[in-house]
DNA sequence: AGAGGTTACGGGCAGCGTAAGGATC
DNA sequence: GATCCTTACGCTGCCCGTAACCTCT
């Protein structure tokens, strides 16, 4: 009787505003919300949430368990922290990731994060960092791998790694003069990220004020389709080499010695700061270091 | 996982040292003990008791444990003392009685606890005073009213009623003169309660340096045998005039007025002081009351 | 052999998900 | 009527109690 499920959910359902948002992010269905608040208000003989409006809001009992219910989920979550044995770590992970670190050390990474905490259920989600910025507000997904820092007050970030950004072309593409000139680059179009993802502004940005004119761009949200065109000689691709690293070995792709430099891909771990962000934490940092060893 | 409940057994074995007695405490049975430990040892990875011995023996793992538990428990008292409806007490509460108590305001007191927290178990165990303490120090009922105070250090003591002993007997014995000297008295047997109870010996230690010799005493582990001797005329009770207030009403018995006076019997409530002392004391304050308007 | 903890197994019940039912804008 | 919470209901899985087993004194 009032156990940590129903106050935790009670804290979500509060900071949430919405029984439907907390049945979501407790990967449960919005009933199930509804049965344990009911079955905590009947324990505790008090209405606790006002429902009455539009959105849920706290009665004064309400406002007056949440400093309870959140000091006894802090102090659960510090005393796990401390007894439990690292390999006890269970749960499931809802972590979002941008692509290019699926195609750098994620691999590695999801190896590791197995080996170290086999009883850590993941759940992964693809998309670009303006998106999983949204999902980590929305608490949608618990952490991510994105290009950061967000600014958000409520967000804590870990620097994870840099990638420097090259111009990568196959070598069907010549060019006469070397460091290539802006001129000779831009009669290609230009490979890279989605509109609004980081690269592809820099990219947008570095042509923007020459009087060359605009170059031609070429998004994709799916980073193999920019490789493949890159490989089949449709355009320069403008992303972090070391996701072509073995295309570039191999000398179906080489890296353009341009006469300009695009601005380094900064990645970070990004987790909303909560009562229960144990995990998030050290599946963050174990991320860093599988980062700092790729470097 | 790692919920109040496993927390809660965990500490009453490390407190008491065995699963077979935690198992009682708890209204459970030993396997279920097993069990929940076993649970919680295997969700945080670590063991925390030592049942190797012939005693079970906390580990460093879990003396750290113990720490935490005892502050979460400790907390969710507090807040379920803060925040639930006085009605919303419930579970079981172990009460020990001694039977004077019974005979006067117990069956008020029950009428009152009933309604105020219906939601709230009694079971009733009526013993002299000296079991009952040893009931209660064995954890084996949670609230006692008895002949107190006891002075140990881990039980809490709240004052409960005072009643003055006085010597009763049937208006078929007669005395010649008034007040009744000692001499008189000591004619007749003195029934009172039993053996190793504070009145007994207080009664036997009152004529034990009296030049006329130990008087006759009949000792009766129940009350209403007491009552009965006294109606019949086999001797003078020395008990409260309280628990046969109707029947000296009723003029089957009447107060002696004797020469010398018989300490007083003052009850209190007492209880072991535990983290989740809550319902005894709230119980005991309730105790306390009636008692207060039954004086 | 007896006391105390563990393991095995069957049953009961809490809690979940699906689906239908209000209430409020 | 759309959105959100509540209620109804069948089901699954957890946890308990019984009983047999193991271990140590």
């Amino acid at each position: 009787m009032v156990d940590f499920k129903s106050l935790e959910t009670f804290v979500w359902v509060a900071t949430l505003g919405s029984f439907r948002a907390t049945a979501h992010k407790l990967n449960t269905t919005q009933p199930a919300i509804s049965q344990r608040i009911a079955q905590l208000e009947r324990e505790l003989g008090v209405r606790l949430l006002s429902r009455d409006k539009r959105n849920v809001g706290l009665t004064a009992p309400g406002r007056e368990l949440m400093v309870y219910a959140e000091r006894l989920l802090q102090l659960r979550a510090t005393m796990l922290g401390a007894i439990a044995e690292p390999s006890a770590m269970q749960g499931t992970l809802r972590l979002g990731v941008a692509e290019t670190v699926v195609h750098t050390w994620l691999p590695r990474f999801i190896e590791r994060l197995d080996a170290t905490w086999p009883r850590l259920a993941l759940e992964l989600e693809v998309d670009i960092s303006l998106n999983l910025r949204e999902r980590l507000l929305a608490q949608e997904i618990d952490l991510a791998f994105l290009v950061g820092p967000l600014s958000d007050v409520t967000v804590r970030n870990l620097p994870l790694c840099s990638f420097p950004n090259a111009f990568i072309a196959s070598p069907k593409i010549a060019f006469a003069s070397v460091p290539v000139p802006v001129s000779e680059l831009i009669r290609w179009p230009l490979i890279t990220f989605a509109k609004n993802t980081q690269p592809y502004v820099a990219v947008r940005d570095l042509f923007a004020h020459s009087e060359l004119g605009p170059p031609r761009l070429h998004a994709s949200a799916s980073l193999a389709t920019v490789v493949r065109m890159a490989l089949d000689g449709i355009g320069i691709a403008v992303i972090p080499p070391a996701i072509v690293r073995e295309d570039v070995a191999a000398g179906r792709l080489r890296i353009v010695d341009a006469a300009i430099a695009v601005p380094d891909l900064a990645f970070t771990a990004s987790w909303l700061i909560h009562p229960d962000t144990l995990v998030a934490e050290r599946v963050a940092a174990m991320a860093a270091e599988i980062a700092a060893e790729d470097a």
